[in-house]
DNA sequence: CTAAAGGATGGAGTACACTCAATGGTCAAG
DNA sequence: CTTGACCATTGAGTGTACTCCATCCTTTAG
C-alpha cells in the first residue's frame, strides 16, 4: 500500500504517517523507484496509535506496545511482565475514569458541587 | 495556604502551579505584600487536573470541567449537554481501554500475535 | 541589621507530536 | 514528451505543557 490509499484509509495527514515512521512505530519496504510501501497491517496499527493515543499514552509507549506485539513469541517472563504492567495502567485509568464519571453524574443529576470550596469532593483518588 | 506548602501537598512543582494559575486553572487571592493564597479547595483541583491530564484530557478541557463546577447552580441544558458529553466520552475511552486490555490479555495468555501481518486482530474498533 | 528562606515576575528553553513549505524525482494519460 | 497526480527528503515552524533562570521583594531568625 502506497501512502496516498494509506492516508485515505486511515485519515491520517501524509506527514503524521512519515512522522510515524520516522519515530518507527510503523515501517514500510522502499520500492526499486524510492516509492515506500505499507503492509496491510500498517491500517490495525495506525488505530491502535489512534485509540492508544485518545487514552493518554505516549508514542513511545504506544511503540513499545507495538514492538513487543511484532515479536514472534513471547520471549520471557520478562516481557510477560511489561504486559502486565500496561494491563495494570489500563485497570487504573479506567478506574480513575469511573471516579470522574461518578462526579460529573453526580453533577448533572443536581447535586450540589463537587469542587466548590465549602462542598469538597469526597474520595477522587 | 501559600505556594510552597501547595507544592509539598500536591509534590507539583512551582513552576507548574505557577502555569495552572496563568492558564486559569486554579486561581489565589493576592496579600497586601504581593503573596499569593491558594484556597484548600485547590488541593482537589489540582488532584482532578492530574487525575484528568493522566487520562488524555487537555488542560484546555480539564478547565471546562473546573469552571462548570464552580458554578454556583447549574445554569441551564446547555451545561448539562457540555457535561453529558463529558461523560459519554469518558463512557467510550472505558471501552477503548477494556479492548486495548482484552487485544493483551489474550496476548499474554500465550495467543499467538495481534498485530502481525499474518494475524490482523478482528475488532479494535 | 543581616542573612537565609520563601515569595513574585518575566522571559527563554525543552520535549512531544505534529504541520508546513520548498525542492525535486516518478509515473500514467493524452 | 509534457502535464498533472503522486512520491520523497529536509528543515523550519506551531501548540501544548511544562521547566529553568535571573532578578528582585518580603518575612523571620539570630
Amino acid at each position: 500500500m502506497l501512502i496516498g490509499e494509506l492516508v485515505k484509509q486511515t485519515n491520517l495527514s501524509r506527514d503524521t504517517i512519515r512522522f510515524y515512521e520516522k519515530m518507527q512505530l510503523i515501517h514500510s519496504i522502499t520500492r526499486n523507484n524510492g516509492y515506500k510501501d505499507y503492509p496491510e497491517q500498517t491500517l490495525q496499527q495506525v488505530q491502535l496509535i489512534r485509540t492508544a493515543k485518545n487514552l493518554g499514552f505516549s508514542l513511545h509507549e504506544i511503540k513499545q506496545i507495538l514492538t513487543m506485539t511484532a515479536q514472534q513469541e513471547i520471549p520471557a517472563d520478562q516481557v510477560h511482565t511489561i504486559f502486565q504492567e500496561k494491563i495494570d495502567v489500563i485497570d487504573e485509568k479506567i478506574a480513575q475514569l469511573n471516579k470522574i464519571k461518578l462526579m460529573l453524574s453526580r453533577f448533572t443529576q443536581g447535586e450540589p458541587c463537587p469542587l466548590r470550596q465549602d462542598c469538597p469532593i469526597p474520595e477522587l483518588n
